[in-house]
DNA sequence: CCCCAGGTCGTCA
DNA sequence: TGACGACATGGG
């Protein structure tokens, strides 16, 4: 099956660390497991080509995880306020925030605090073999992401076997608030800010990449070593997290959460 | 062997 | 409130 897009860059996207299970082909193409099922994707100028193991709904699937329906001229024109932002945008066209599963963010992202890309997908990986469902695509087997009737009576001992170490108790804590937690799509972002922070081993900053990456809320930000040295560099100001935190509110309010990304993308990424 | 990783918690002033 | 070490683990 086939896409046409006019805005979008599927590599700059799905390399960025955004999303930590998606593998790189000989070909170029990159196989995802997207929710329910794995998919192998590849972009050729302005057509991304894909295939599946379940055909069903797969276009909206696709299209809603690259979020290929959202106006992103309309961002770029709002974050475009000076030459600085000018260079970000331009570095970063065609790369799109992810729509990514909301339970699956969650758990990633509080396997990311203090880690590295390759040991958090590791440690993904291993959950998603011991728990998940298996998928057998393109003669390889694959494992989708638990749901939480899967995981929801995993022991200390199975998640340190994963390597996620001392955040072991921060999972089965927030396991234990996900009630709470799965009713935040309908409230406000400060809110859901709150809420989520209410689990042990998630702060600020993981709260804020749950909703980015996993809600859409393009009004969180989550600062980081890089996005803060970005900041205090470019812009002149002091390198400290609540001068960052007020200057990227002001700045960019609603759309705080791309710009932040732009400038993580820009100067993580991109050299 | 030492340092670090898309942080957060607990503790002490 | 604010500073600061501890935390598991393996890649570089």
């Amino acid at each position: 099956m086939k896409i046409i897009v006019n805005d979008f860059n599927l590599k700059e996207t799905l390399l960025s660390g955004q999303c930590f299970r998606v593998t790189e082909e000989a070909d170029n193409s990159f196989t995802v497991i997207l929710f329910d099922r794995i998919i192998n994707i590849k972009q050729i100028d302005n057509t991304i080509e894909f295939v599946s193991n379940n055909n069903n709904n797969l276009e909206e699937k696709i299209i809603k995880y690259f979020d290929l329906n959202r106006e992103y001229n309309y961002i770029y024109n709002k974050l475009n306020i000076d030459v600085i932002m000018d260079e970000c945008i331009s570095k970063c066209k065609g790369y799109k925030i992810l729509k990514q599963d909301e339970f699956e963010v969650c758990i990633s992202y509080i396997i990311s605090q203090n880690n590295n890309v390759k040991r958090i997908s590791n440690s993904i990986n291993k959950l998603c073999e011991l728990k998940g469902k298996s998928v057998s695509f393109n003669n390889k087997v694959y494992y989708l992401f638990p749901t939480y009737d899967e995981i929801k009576d995993i022991t200390v001992e199975e998640l340190r076997s994963l390597g996620v170490g001392f955040r072991d108790k921060y999972i089965l804590d927030f396991l234990n608030k996900y009630s709470n937690i799965k009713e935040i799509n309908i409230l406000s972002t400060i809110d859901a800010l709150n809420e989520l922070m209410k689990v042990k081993g998630i702060g600020l900053k993981v709260a804020s990449c749950i909703l980015l990456f996993g809600y859409s809320r393009f009004d969180v930000y989550p600062i980081d070593t890089w996005v803060k040295q970005f900041i205090s560099n470019k812009y002149n100001i002091k390198n400290d997290q609540k001068t960052i935190e007020k200057f990227a509110k002001d700045k960019f309010g609603e759309l705080s959460g791309v710009a932040i990304q732009y400038m993580y993308h820009s100067e993580r990424n991109i050299k």
